[in-house]
DNA sequence: CTGTTAGCGCCTTCAC
DNA sequence: GTGAAGGCGCTAACAG
């Protein structure tokens, strides 16, 4: 049997299409007795309002869309259930999708903003350069989060990725750290900010930089190992290391741990996002908490800003306190 | 600036509205020098035609939804990837949703497809009853993965738990494993069904129930560690624990290491999954491996001949091998 | 309170 | 190869 429409609807209830579209809408300009009828008359065509067709007209979706490269990054995953949260509160669903890190996904999944398929868009991990996202944000209902791309027009949720960086690196110095080593990832924004944070940290204290080691590359757990065996053959050996993701620092430990030494008191390692592997790992991870469900919340919460009050928006970036958690991967 | 319509670009173009549709759509039926002065003018207008109109002319979306309870459970995210490509390679969108084990978010978006706002429905973990997944199933295109109901209507794609948690505690039997115990999920079908497979293979090799230690639970990290707290209670302790996920299983080992107990010497733990986790744990994990791409790619193209062939649809599931990895958690 | 009607933007016959 | 026109299903403005 075809779709039920409005005018089906009206017709088995007696009366017009405007009266059920009317008490589709909750319009309280609707006598008890019709909208009784519409009622019945919905559930028996077992009747939904067509999507497109109420978009077109409304022009809005009630959707919005977050993008991600990946989705089983717990920051991203806790962040989104933030959003969605948030979104759901205000009546929007929302969506997300990942990139998988290839521009061209991308772009039709940014497309998805730019036809009209959802009101707002959720950037966590763009592929995109900086200038392009900035180009999009002016124009478009765009926040991002996590990532923040470097430029005026920057805006979004975030922490403060190099201040959190310099608290766990000089945690790691307090604690006797002296040949300071760092896992990182130069690709993404967030990534060069824990570097500089990294770096200001070791030099504040007076280390040269000739006395760090600096290794990047995805924050996987393999490659935390791959890169954490070309740490271990420097010489002298890191007595601390920083990695940009508990993960990472996962992969950090194992490697150093089957290298027959010991974590920390040979090396002392430190992860970031407070994740489930930060406990999951042996022993527990020093990290840097981020407050991922909040940070999805206020994000959703600028969006819904920027998609109801037309005209650019520009309030910059919103960034949230993190938290240094210590364990037993550094020495105290 | 108002967004631009096909009549701008017609106008701009100096054409009729009809010819913008037809370069829009590729249609072979358009002069070259029409064609250049429509996508000019597309250009210059920076033109998209709008989704919602457009969906509501075709009457589809060209967009498919994927639901899970969370989006960070590797096997899932895995599949989801193979939908995606699967999805892409015929010009859909897949977007996925996390339901949170909510049954009213899950209604919600189960609605999208109800009222047209995608194409097709890919169910991973429905929190709903297995009566109202057949329901659907029936009239809509909906495709489950790794879960699916167990019912007449049953279909979709996933591996044979019963099977695979069958091999796995045979071989934990076969390296001497003689008090069984299993860290399960009741509330899941496929958890009963590895249930099955294990009691199965206990009784096959002639170990009586009584003997099997049987606990439940989400399959998270703590809950794991916390099952195996109960299952360390046991006098005798068991030998061999098989649990329903890998992230479950680094929690047991994690609490039977922390007890002062050696695995596998003392208590062998097999997982289930093969996703990093696995590899992670230390020992790293023997386990049973999802071919979760594939199963994901298989679940888009069923979902596709449901959507494109309305009506004559093959009920049943399909089974995908699993494999057993024999790692160093388990004897040999 | 209710019915009628005019589009929202697009695609697609149908003439030419 | 192209233009004109109808209509997808819905909402909202306007009469009554």
């Amino acid at each position: 049997m075809a779709r039920a429409t409005v005018q089906d609807v009206a017709k088995t209830a007696g009366v017009s299409v405007g009266t059920v579209s009317r008490v589709l809408n909750k319009s309280p300009a609707v006598s008890e007795s019709s909208k009784e009828k519409v009622t019945a008359a919905i559930r028996q065509l077992n009747y939904r309002p067509l999507a497109s067709a109420r978009d077109l007209r409304r022009d809005r979706t009630m959707r919005i869309l977050a993008l991600a490269k990946n989705l089983n990054s717990p920051i991203i995953s806790e962040a989104f259930r933030g959003v969605g949260d948030a979104a759901a509160s205000s009546g929007y669903v929302s969506l997300i999708a990942p990139t998988a890190g290839d521009p061209e996904r991308e772009q039709q999944l940014v497309d998805m903003l730019r036809n009209g398929s959802v009101d707002g868009l959720i950037m966590f991990s763009p592929t995109m350069p900086d200038e392009d996202v900035d180009e999009m944000a002016e124009q478009l209902s765009v926040v991002q989060v996590c990532e923040i791309a470097d430029s005026e027009a920057a805006f979004g949720v975030s922490i403060d990725d190099r201040q959190a960086a310099f608290d766990i690196t000089t945690h790691l110095i307090e604690t006797g750290g002296r040949r300071l080593a760092m896992i990182g990832n130069r690709a993404a924004r967030s990534g060069r900010l824990r570097e500089e944070g990294f770096r200001q940290a070791a030099a504040e204290a007076g280390i040269s930089p000739d006395q760090t080691l600096f290794v990047e590359g995805e924050f996987d757990f393999h490659t935390g190992r791959r890169l954490t065996r070309k740490l271990l053959k420097a010489a002298p050996l890191p007595d601390a290391v920083f990695c940009g993701s508990d993960t990472v620092a996962a992969g950090c430990v194992r490697e150093i741990t089957d290298a027959g030494l010991r974590v920390p008191d040979d090396i002392a390692v430190a992860g970031f996002d407070d994740s489930v592997q930060a406990e999951m790992c042996v022993p527990e991870l020093t990290t840097i908490r981020q407050p991922a469900y909040d940070m999805g919340r206020l994000a959703f919460e600028e969006l819904l800003a920027r998609m109801t009050v037309p005209g650019v928006h520009r309030r910059g970036r919103t960034f949230l306190p993190h938290e240094l958690v210590i364990r037993d991967s550094t020495k105290n």
